[in-house]
DNA sequence: TCAAAAAGCGTGTATATACTCATATCAGCC
DNA sequence: GGCTGATATGAGTATATACACGCTTTTTGA
């Protein structure tokens, strides 16, 4: 079996990964530039904001939280510690890891907050607040569905 | 100004990015597991499909279309390259790469048009069709708002 | 014709991502 | 007390991503 040109651009036009890829990968380049005086990525911004509003959460069950690979959340970790913004000790139990965000980190994301609003404005405007609402269930529909 | 935990729990689930790359990192997962057997991720795979689609693009021009960096399309071909399923010679404009897919490269992207299929028809199955369509308008819309 | 601008690309560097394997700790049971 | 399975994590490796910088080639305009 052969597949046509047509069917390629039908299969590139219509892929849900490569759709949600491209999607990401635009609407992040914004969300950096716009953080961009902050010193912060936009990653590094949500798993601030993660931190900063549950408290203190392990590794693993946080970056099943977030979606995120627990090994991915531990590296994201790091450079923050590195930065500053949040302080990793041993818990109790000393297989856990305590995360704090530190004043300093309190204050980055404060800070950042207005430029990470400024982009989100900007990026919804293409839809509306409830468009993007209603997509917002459908993408956590997809990623449900991945599972 | 201090943001208080129910800020933060809002902005952490109605952020643009974050829904974004969040759905982008599960269902990549779920294409990339559904195409384990063929060796290819789906970012290589999305690439090929590209090239076997569009004839012979220069990496500018190709990265423009894909709405990717133009030196991660360079390095994704650097890779499928490594691995012969397309080959980067200079064009007769010197400062060109003409990209063609060999006869290796088409076959493995044929053989890994099954897998694709099935993780796509797995995916979209959490909305149907028609809504998929619907939401890929969508995620177009907010890509081009993030210029 | 030739210098400047533009086009096309690669490299260096940093971050994000996730899989695999290895390690340390804990809880429960004998 | 000590073994065993479950839990929590880190490290090694590979890929994906993009920004800044610089190089080569082509095009353009005087």
């Amino acid at each position: 079996m052969v597949l046509d040109k047509q069917q390629c651009l039908l299969m590139a036009h219509t892929c849900a990964c490569f759709s949600l890829r491209r999607a990401a990968r635009l609407v992040s380049q914004a969300f950096d530039q716009a953080l961009k005086p902050t010193g912060l990525r936009i990653t590094q911004f949500s798993v601030l904001a993660a931190y900063h509003m549950t408290g203190d959460l392990g590794i693993g069950k946080m970056a099943k939280g977030l979606g995120m690979d627990r090994t991915t959340l531990s590296r994201n970790l790091k450079l923050l510690a590195s930065k500053g913004l949040v302080t990793l000790e041993p818990a109790e139990d000393r297989r856990e890891q305590r995360v704090k965000v530190t004043k300093r980190g309190a204050r980055a994301f404060e800070k950042a907050a207005p430029y990470w609003q400024q982009a989100q404005t900007k990026v919804i405007s293409a839809l509306g607040p409830d468009k993007w609402a209603a997509v917002q269930q459908d993408l956590r529909a997809l990623a449900r569905a991945a599972k």
